[in-house]
DNA sequence: CACCTGATTGTTTGCGCTCACAACACAGGT
DNA sequence: ACCTGTGTTGTGAGCGCAAACAATCAGGTG
């Protein structure tokens, strides 16, 4: 088991291999890219000659003569969320698979000047194609500048504007989650949205106002939160004194953990008083007291299509007219959301 | 703005920087890697040349000949936890602004066989250093046995066993919930532990038992968990139907968050039955019901002290006598924890 | 038997860069 | 006039690899 091996401070290169194998470097290169017209005996040869050495073959140079890094980039502004974190790792799987390595670009701030740096650092790095953790509107847009220089994909929000890319539907779990409350019997519904700007809260947002105006009902000012549970608080707060409000749509389930704590301390009970349902399905959701009714998003799901696309984007036969992905494939991926049903939500009590 | 540019296909190098500049090309290397001997003039020259070309390095070149990959690789295996998105995030902060790049590895099993992999995947791209994201005991082992290969630490536990890093005080912030729970009047405290073989929720549960033990009170048996809510509440479950049971330290706030259910379910009022301590402090602690007590840590100090130990020993002018980091500079960065107290926690009634 | 075909292997070249070294100019001291 | 040192620039080589091209050998074909 033990790695035996003379360990001379120089790592053994092609040359060693070919050497110890007695063929020529340019066949150990053929065994290593997987060449036909080797022979069998021979390609045994230079894999025990490989195993021996411990070599691996240096990416460096390998790079520099294909021109390929095999590595795709990633940005992410709040990585540290639930959902962006889910996504990062399930692209991060989905890129393994297909045989990439990741580099991550994480920001503080979605200012023009970051995402400028962050894709100049990517593209230092050489990275073959970006996937976005998208969220602010004008982050995307200032992202879809660089479109032409490097393959790039959204991920998360349905509509990326100038981006491709894989999204949930936001507007349509937004929607299901406020008919399903109006059906109850509420006579409306109140609404905790995402910041302003964000794609996904502007989506849920507009879901929730849709399906209200259609149905004719009161379309209630929204509260503004932050994502945070916080936030969330606050808002409940002012819900709370609010004896007419029986509904709230939350646009994620920390902010809905929030509400429920300001309804909780204000002692106006849920479901009996108020229905609370949130977005997102934290694993948490169903152990908040009470268990949270909320909207579930495929995080896993999100990140592989998103992934698919850049992929191809990426290995397209490169741009047969002139510069690619000016209009020309603006696909995207569109993950159906799915309304979780428990115990913060009920019929109203009149 | 706009960055005019002939667009001819292919990418320009350095030569042609040095041709419009008028230099040689090892002068224009000379004033990308900063080198002293340029005359302020020739500098300027060969910057303006730069831009007008939009000229960037080829990093595959540049690592071919020095060897060095600017990158530094992150294993990590549970990046979707709260703790460890965390730490990976002020990972990738820190060593941006050190000038390093970060690939990652983030493993969905922790068996040795993956853990070996994904080694082999970080120095297949020559990483400089690797950054664990450590988590499981057994884990740290199988990482060890590769520290021979490339510097290595581990961010997160104190007591990584065989590998260096920054870590958090575990049992000195377990000792201070359980501390304070007894100070409050609680005759004993109970504990719902995290999974078997990891480091944090060892040293938790040691500190834990530790308190009890040198203060002479019983040492009832814990409950053991899996860091989800869904453990933490099955837990509750089974100490709700426990008349005995006063106070409940978890070692996460997952958990807690669980707990705090299932004695909600089952009738038992936090604080004036229960109290309940948690671990972590996320950022919904404040605003669960009833807001959580908890031990706080710093997962962004923790991210760049690890990485700080990681770039001194990639930096270390490469070991004097002979295979580096076997036993030499075995250190750890300890981070202290911070006891957060909130309404879930008080006196006992009688 | 000369000739072509395809499978297998080897030789040469150059990717873009940094390093070691050489070359040159210009200052001051002898 | 010479040498010596210092700052500045240029020249040549080679990092490890894959692509293009060349060479060799076997087995047909007419």
């Amino acid at each position: 088991m033990p790695t035996a091996k003379p360990a001379t401070g120089a790592l053994p290169v092609m040359a060693d291999v070919a050497r110890l194998a007695g063929v020529s470097h340019q066949t150990v290169s053929r065994v290593l890219n997987d060449r036909p017209n080797v022979r069998r005996e021979t390609r045994e040869k230079v894999l025990a000659a490989i195993r021996e050495l411990d070599y691996r073959p240096n990416t460096a140079a390998r790079s520099l003569v294909t021109r390929r890094s095999q590595t795709l980039g990633v940005i992410s502004f709040d990585s540290t969320l639930y959902g962006p974190s889910q996504m990062l790792y399930s692209i991060e799987q989905a890129a393994r698979s297909a045989g990439y390595f990741i580099s991550i670009a994480s920001l503080r701030y979605q200012d023009v000047r970051s995402v400028r740096e962050a894709v100049d650092r990517l593209r230092d790095q050489a990275v073959e194609g970006i996937a976005v953790i998208a969220s602010k509107a004008s982050t995307v847009a200032a992202l879809a500048q660089h479109v032409g220089t490097v393959p790039m994909v959204a991920v998360g929000p349905t509509d990326p504007g100038a981006l491709s890319g894989a999204g949930v539907d936001n507007q349509a779990g937004a929607e299901a989650a406020v008919r399903y409350l109006l059906d109850l019997g509420h006579r409306t519904v109140h609404h905790v949205s995402g910041p302003a700007d964000w794609l996904d809260a502007n989506a849920r947002e507009a879901g929730w106002r849709g399906v209200l105006t259609d149905q004719g009902r009161e379309v209630v000012p929204s509260l503004r939160g932050d994502w945070s549970a916080r936030s969330g608080y606050e808002a409940g707060q002012r819900l709370a004194r609010d004896e007419s409000v029986t509904a709230v749509f939350c646009a994620n389930d920390h902010m809905a953990l929030g509400v429920l704590r300001a309804l909780h301390e204000a002692g106006r009970r849920v479901p009996e008083e108020v229905s609370v349902v949130g977005f997102d399905d934290i694993p948490e959701a169903a152990y908040l007291t009470p268990p949270l009714t909320t909207v579930r998003q495929d995080f896993a799901q999100l990140g592989r299509r998103g992934l698919e696309l850049l992929l191809q984007r990426v290995e397209a036969p490169a741009a047969p007219g002139g510069r690619e992905a000016s209009g020309a494939g603006h696909r995207a991926a569109i993950v159906a959301p799915e309304l979780v049903l428990r115990a913060s939500s009920g019929r109203p009590r009149s």
